[in-house]
DNA sequence: TTGTAGGCGTTATCAG
DNA sequence: CTGATAACGCCTACAA
């Protein structure tokens, strides 16, 4: 194993001060002059002398990086939803000086062993789980026992705290009311992937509509929501309209019922749920329910980097829902 | 500074045996009895022991971390292109037992001091860089001088090898020549923010049109789009056809058509660029130069992988670019 | 304000 | 095949 080119000691030699002083100037911490600080960075600048990190990760046992975790769908389409999401955890995570590590889960939970492995061999300062997937209980369950910062985006049944909720049951009523008092008759539910409250929202709000509600096992790309449409209308064409656990899946639907001749919102209205950026630019465009996940995603970034501070627990947040109106209905 | 609760030596002396045994055992490394290896990490499973992941890496200086660098638009619209390699890259990174830390560089370039130390401190066993900010080269040289293995996606002007390039004058050669065959008269190219060679080939493929031919600086996102077809149309409602330097901003060039009544591909025809995954399902259908961002992100990936081994550099890889014909054409 | 020196937990080198 | 032990480079009490 080859030695580092300069280490901290090479450099302090040279500078004919101490390891000590040379550390506490590049740190910023402890008490030196502002003289032999400014000198010392200089030099280090000059010399491109920089720290280890390991050895000096190794001493302090801090880490500056966070985690990651979010479901990944198996179809391989895109998740428009959690970009929208990571994005903005991104862009918090690189204004704290914080770095980002993701980790892809997928259905499957294959690589959940060592994921769990990456959360307990403490080299992450915490973590945000994007819930969706089966296995994310137990990521949080992982990093509660060892002791490990976490937030959850979306919600686990089990977890009463440090998560960021979506309304989605409040949504999908918001959907399921427009439908009964547009005079819609037969309505139909395409699911997604996550979604139980949905389901309960979308017929609470359709009220007396709620007896001839359909429901289709959707998912979560483009593809299944085409073939969803196809599904549904060679057995109900009388179908007149649609809620989609996605804006994705509806986006599918939505092109489906194109190619079929049905007209949209005339023959069919169509509402998408997560308002992700390509739904106001669809044609056409897309009514869907909002639920704000890039500040859902700035929120749980947020508190985060207050229970790593110290904070022990963080209340459950519930974020708001709004029913976005576009052409699709 | 707190010690950490169970140690090498700790679990060695309960176990019995010496902190080397128990090391070989669990990194699956140097000679030893399958007997005591297996008897060693039940141990471990049972006992929780896990070996400090700092004092590791510290020791061995071998890190399992790849830094995905990318550019993102100071729009804050969705990156469709670049999450699509993005994914694909995450996907190899889990299948090689490799993490992957993500870097978002803006345009500002304004944390490209932090991100390069980022490369400097040796955290990094190696970077992919999605060329296509102004500071990209700056990463690029970097981790050169440091001897980080790297490899760029996209090319970069200085950069003769490490490269998966894609061929962005063919794609748009291919664009051009599509639309003279197809009898349009006037055409217009809307930039995007890395596309010198797409206005070449362009120019190229439209032959005796390229005379006519309209710039105009467009950028990447869908409220861009949209603006440049407003701002090419009012000056120029005679325009029949456009080319758009990627699929974002060529859907919100079709929205503002929609909206201003002008019928796409009668009116005017679009073509975009990197047949994102959203662009089929587009209406209309989006006619598009392919340009294989997920073969380039997992070339990419693997070519690194091999960087790491121990091969000095990777010879420059042009990916194929293909015009995709759908409906907006 | 600065210097000295011990120790963090692992892995790798030697012996045995 | 296994054990003893010397680094790895840094940070931080403690001493000056």
């Amino acid at each position: 194993m080859k030695k580092q080119k300069i280490t901290i000691k090479d450099f302090a030699e040279k500078l004919g001060v101490s390891t000590a002083t040379v550390s506490r100037a590049l740190n910023d911490t402890g008490r030196i002059s502002e003289k032999t600080r400014k000198f010392i960075k200089e030099k280090a600048n000059e010399l491109g002398f920089r720290a280890n990190i390991y050895a000096s990760q190794f001493r302090t046992r801090q880490s500056n990086v966070i985690g990651f975790f979010f479901p990944v769908a198996e179809s391989g389409d895109p998740g428009y939803f959690i970009s929208e999401i990571m994005s903005e955890v991104s862009d918090e995570a690189v204004k704290t000086g914080k770095i980002l590590q993701i980790y892809p889960v997928d259905e499957s939970g294959e690589n959940i062993e060592s994921f769990k492995n990456g959360i307990l061999n403490g080299s992450l300062a915490g973590i945000i789980v994007v819930a969706g997937s089966k296995t994310s209980s137990e990521l949080v369950l992982t990093a509660k026992d060892a002791g490990v910062p976490y937030m959850i985006i979306g919600g686990i049944k089990s977890e009463t705290e440090n998560c960021v909720i979506f309304d989605n049951e409040n949504g999908a009523r918001l959907a399921g009311k427009y439908f009964l008092n547009t005079g819609r008759k037969k309505p139909v539910y395409v699911g997604g992937y996550l979604d139980t409250r949905k389901k309960r929202g979308f017929k609470e709000g359709l009220g007396i509509l709620a007896n001839e509600l359909i429901f289709d096992d959707g998912g979560c790309s483009f593809n299944q929501g085409y073939q969803a449409f196809e599904r549904i209308f060679s057995k109900l064409p009388e179908t007149d309209c649609a809620l989609c656990a996605n804006d994705v899946l509806a986006i599918g639907f939505i092109k489906a019922a194109a190619a079929k001749g049905f007209r949209v919102p005339q023959d069919v209205a169509v509402i998408g749920f997560d308002d992700v950026k390509i739904s106001r630019f669809y044609s056409p465009a897309l009514t869907t329910v909002a639920l704000n996940q890039q500040e859902a995603g700035k929120n749980a970034f947020r508190k985060l980097m207050r229970l790593i501070a110290g904070e022990k627990t963080m209340a459950n947040e519930k974020m708001a829902s709004d029913l976005i109106l576009r052409d699709s209905t």
